[in-house]
DNA sequence: TTGCGTGCAAAGGTTTTGCATGGCA
DNA sequence: TGCCATGCAAAACCTTTGCACGCAA
């Protein structure tokens, strides 16, 4: 179920994420933000691709306390089943952590509270460095 | 803003809570339990329980990555801060982990990564031991 | 008795859908 | 050229709000 056709909004619309890679959006504001730009996308056309962009891995859901739709754009999907996932509460910072020594928690999880974690789906809320 | 009265309806919803509480609720789903269960208070009711009790904190928001607005019961929030919460993608399971050796992970993080992790607004989805 | 809580219906906001037209491959 | 994508408007959905009445303290 995987967009065909590139398209010109496609396009537009990965341009925008690409140049605002740690934003966290939701349909409505990103349909706002790209007629700001000068792109006049229609509404259901850029809810369409948010939902393609979600199913294909490109958006991840990043909604912990705020309720709603909102997204965080992911460059690589293929690599998030191995990172770990903060973001900032306050900033918005969306920060892939790839780190060897954060397996001994997910062993430890898995090994002695019998639970497999799936990183791709998990996100850990915080505060990150400059927001302190 | 914490409700003043306990009123009937309060006490319905929290029994519910309590008798439901590894169950991922949203407002509606609420609303159409307690009238299934016989229950008949009024949606604008229970939304504005819903939200109080968020505020509270006996709500938390757990859509990760499903979009919306999805709660899971919290029986004590105060402790929260010191847990770890894990929720089974498949059952909707909620389990709050509370074990000394996770906080290596989170020193980690705090010291190697310069982030500060948030317990009590983190959520860790996978799956628990029963649906794998 | 006081004033917060309730319930209905209406309003508000966001997301989805139907359908004719446009545009990519 | 054949389909899929687009855009508009309408519909569907969920949540919030206004207001008169009910009820806990």
């Amino acid at each position: 179920m995987r967009s065909k056709y590139i398209t010109k909004q496609r396009r537009i619309i990965l341009k925008y994420l690409n140049e605002n890679p740690h934003e966290t959006i939701s349909a409505k504001t990103l349909y706002e933000a790209l007629k700001t730009e000068g792109y006049n996308i229609g509404k259901a056309t850029v809810y369409r691709h948010i939902q393609a962009l979600h199913r294909e891995g490109y958006l991840k859901n990043v909604s912990n306390d705020s309720g709603g739709y909102h997204y965080n754009y992911i460059e690589d999907p293929g690599e998030c089943d191995n990172h770990w996932h903060l973001k900032c509460i306050k900033c918005g910072e969306f920060v892939h952590l790839d780190c060897g020594i954060t397996s001994d928690f997910y062993n430890h999880v898995r090994d002695k509270h019998r639970f497999s974690i799936d990183l791709s789906a998990s996100v850990l809320s915080g505060l990150c460095d400059r927001c302190k």
